[in-house]
DNA sequence: TATGAATGAGTATTCATTCAT
DNA sequence: TATGAATGAATACTCATTCAT
């Protein structure tokens, strides 16, 4: 009788090694050995389970925007939609105090989305369905759709680009507050 | 006989020829021999320029940012702010259009500022004059200072974000429409 | 209670999968995944029956030979030598039309001996007894025996020769007419 | 001023060295590191002139069989053919007696064109020359060009099979004399 | 007997960098 | 200033082999 079928531990193993050996080295410069040993598996105990290098770049890839997209999950649905979309910032923001290679981790993969067709595709796929929750949020609250759809890029567009201060200033800045004031302003 | 210099030649060549070559394979993917062989030039005649890859990264983001704070200063000052960084993002819009690995260029930085300090320092240089030049403009149309600072987080943070967005999307966006309105609605 | 000994039918079951795997991909560039797959074992599955790759490699020799001298046993022996051989010639070269894979596994183990000692061993005995059985051949139908064994040793050469063009053409060639021409020629 | 080019003496270093490493270990088992080794150059130096590992194996077996056909323009064309041959038969003898590998590496390939197609054309092409310049030396002596081409075969398996009895027994074996007798066999 | 999991020891290949000219 | 030649130090990937079950 075999082992017992271990890929559902070893999976997310492996996937948070490299989310850690990728945010500190780049996807690029990351040994698969540093991937291993962080996972605490043997090179080949990797190669196991993803069959090159690539493969594993794209899995946390995948991995990577489809937690992002668990998080629009959260946007709540109702009117007075600044104040909904307020307190879905305050939750985001309290994830992002923790988990620090997340943010890194990201600016890697949107690097590599600058140079290879597959990620990009991933990482369109999650900004349209990113602008599409809020949209809906401000249809909801009585906004029309060609505007709500306009407004919702530009949110979108806003708190991104603050996650880039964000990640610029090493996480010394208070995104919180600084997202929801321009949220405002953008709705007002 | 000395021979003439031609650094003030070679130098640009080089640069430019690592910047594409950065845009197509990464920062830590690009070999030494391509930008080499984009530049014209042997192998060793560009580490007659630059000493290692490191220190040609280097030059090649200072001379990114460098660039991009040329562009602030065509910021115009004068009233009517929300009129003069409209006429400026047409400007930054039209440039946007020509020198594809520009962007691309851009993010491969920003990921590198995700873990390298000496990148980080001059990423976050850029992002301070940036918004310190937007909000010597809101001043000078009469904002306070406070909110002016406030206000230029928000500007700055979302043109970064749509530019975020239209890399995403290969350039098929209309970046200028999109920030203009989203400055708009900041400043109404 | 013991499991019931299945080596019987494992072992017939592994070697004829291991000969189709030299063929294809060398004696060295097997692998051993590939052999047990072959032989709907698994790796390990091999590995209870052949202590390492040597070993098998070692096995699967010794079978190819015995089975080529499992052929020189159906020499008849008579007089009027020639005949008896050309009658030879014609079941070896029938048989040579199926188990594609064994001419070219043949050709592995010579090479094999070019460079190991204890497959030269093997195939230098081969030779020998097939020399000797032809030589026998020879002298019952009143050949000497000096000038048999040098008719034998010519014969075995060329009909070893003439497998060598047959496997150099794909088996695209007349095997037999060759082979019993050639035999007439040298004992006309 | 760069460095003169090497390549006219590399080259026949780096092949040298790869058919004695061939020899020893086998065409899959030899290591790139070896043949750098033996030939007196770094790894990647090899790879300066073959690009893989493949490219390097193909080029030895190139030269390997355009060696062989150089020896038989030596076959000189006369009549009394079995004389002719018989003379030819002494200077490739005595130059088997040289060249430890040269037999050795021969096996080698015989056993890659059991598996690879292009190598397989290099031999066949070899063996068709082979037939055909031992039938043009027939033919000058008077045989029918019909029967000159079957005698032809005949001797080239002949002398091939004596080559692979006289590897198989370490060079111990009288080559000429038997391959005398042989061909003089045939052509009675 | 049988096997999926795991790995140590390789092996081909690459590339930043140096150097002789 | 300029470069082809050369290499040391990696690094992705492989595979024979072992082991827990």
């Amino acid at each position: 009788m075999p082992r017992p079928d271990r890929s559902h531990e070893r999976i997310p193993q492996i996937l948070s090694a490299a989310a850690k050996v990728f945010a500190c080295d780049g996807v690029q410069g990351a040994r698969m050995e540093d991937v291993a040993k962080e996972a605490g598996l043997s090179k080949a105990g990797v190669y196991l389970y993803y069959k090159n290098k690539d493969a594993l770049v794209l899995a946390l890839l995948e991995q990577f925007f489809a937690a992002n997209l668990e998080a629009l999950k959260l946007i709540p649905i109702g009117n007075r939609a600044v104040d909904r979309l307020c307190d879905w910032i305050d939750l985001v923001s309290a994830a992002m105090q923790h988990g620090e290679h997340f943010q890194t981790v990201g600016f890697e993969f949107l690097a590599l989305a600058g140079r290879d067709d597959e990620a990009r595709k991933v990482v369109l796929d999650f900004y349209l369905q990113y602008q599409s929750a809020i949209a809906k949020l401000l249809i909801a609250d009585g906004t029309t759709s060609n505007a709500a759809t306009q407004k919702a890029q530009e949110i979108v567009a806003l708190l991104e680009g603050i996650n880039l201060l964000w990640m610029a200033q090493s996480g010394k800045m208070d995104f919180a507050s600084l997202a929801k004031s321009g949220v405002r302003a953008l709705l007002s």
